[in-house]
DNA sequence: CCTCCAATTCACTAACCGGTTCGTTAGTTG
DNA sequence: CAACTAACGAACCGGTTAGTGAATTGGAGG
């Protein structure tokens, strides 16, 4: 055969495809984020998760093997994500309260900076987290955030900073709370309200405020016992 | 055809309609209610409201012209209904501090009690609040809550209980936020921490403490300014 | 160069689902 | 009671959508 290899590069040429199995389920799971999150699990087409890939959707069920278990992969992986950063978190050098002000400012920027993993969360629990009941690696998935604020909750009851006896999981929910509803709920804000909350000129004055209110509540004085 | 006409008593008789558009119309509003909330907006479907409704999917048609136009009006009854409780709301016989307390616990009692609208609110917001924006009625619907706390700051700021000087929207969504979440994550929090926070035993524990959690706040002696 | 299998493409379908067509009936009004 | 209309029901439709069967190919190992 006289026609050469094609003179452009293989990069830029998408048609030049070489077979990468990684490659092609990473994408897929890349894609399938942003399609799950823009549209819920109903709303989501495989159809147009195929079409925005390199590759079709027989693929999609070659490796995931459905549209369920491609929800379920998509969610075990945006977890691990949020996991590892609580995991890199370290305040052992702090004292309670700068401590508990960097847990809440770790959690507070990661719940903005993922918008999508918010958005896969409140879907979840449309379906009553059955995806999740479902998998056995996010069932065994810790979470690294409960054990450091333990440790935090701990040492400023040690130390007598912390005036108040607050449950640990009570005090994270809490925390997740207000960073949560910022993201998930901020079309319905901003529809009733007029305010972005994700607005930029909010953010450091919200960050601010939940680092204040979770400090005063743990070291209030306690009144009326 | 010898048969006659079924001797059972005409209430008991399904098939004994009477014509009566008003509750033709509301009956589909309170399945299209459960539908939309038990499934998500692309999930729910039509055909399942009409079955589970005394009359048939084309009544859903002549009665709300589609289903995004039903779905907008189960937004429109449902966000009416907690206006209509805020708007019910007495405070103004209760010095600052006894009135914070009790906008807290009837925003905690009133999500609580309203699981489906928390869920309708989240699925609304993964549409981008694209229905509400299109219902003049709901934009035009205030918030008497926001009105409501903004009295309470004022006295309390006036008496000098309060010595925090925060917004009063940040304040409504802080409180609204632990309140919405406790319902709204449940399953995948249960799922994954293996706590209900919206089981009996819970409750109280809660509600007192998003109420200390936010007196804390606004009467906390100024530190270092 | 051949073999072989994972990776991939192509062609297809059965069921679903929002929406509509068209005819019927209950109840009111003159 | 005749005429009229709002309310209603059954059947249908066509586009969409999750999911498959089977043939094909790239590339690693011998």
């Amino acid at each position: 055969m006289a026609a050469a290899v094609p003179p452009q590069s293989p990069a830029a040429d998408p048609r030049v495809r070489t077979r990468d199995a990684a490659r092609t389920r990473a994408e897929i799971l890349d894609v399938a984020t942003q399609e799950f999150a823009r549209a819920g699990y109903a709303g989501a087409r495989v159809d147009e998760i195929a079409a925005r890939t390199r590759t079709t959707k027989r693929m999609i069920y070659y490796y995931f093997g459905g549209k369920e278990k491609l929800f379920t992969a998509v969610l075990e992986r945006a977890y691990s994500v949020i996991r590892q950063a609580e995991q890199e978190l370290d305040v052992a050098h702090l004292d309670p309260v700068a401590a508990i002000r960097r847990l809440v400012e770790l959690t507070f920027d990661h719940h903005e900076a993922h918008p999508d993993f918010i958005r896969l969360v409140s879907i979840e629990n449309i379906h009553e987290a059955e995806h999740i009941a479902a998998s056995e690696e996010l069932r065994k998935l810790g979470s690294p955030a409960i054990d450091v604020l333990r440790r935090i909750l701990d040492a400023g009851r040690g130390s007598g900073v912390f005036t108040v006896d607050v449950d640990v999981v009570d005090l994270h929910a809490m925390i997740s709370s207000f960073c949560f509803f910022r993201v998930a709920n901020r079309h319905t804000f901003q529809a009733l309200f007029g305010r972005d909350l994700v607005a930029p000129g909010q953010r450091e004055r919200h960050r601010a405020m939940l680092g204040d209110m979770v400090v005063a509540y743990l070291t209030a004085e306690r009144a009326a016992d």
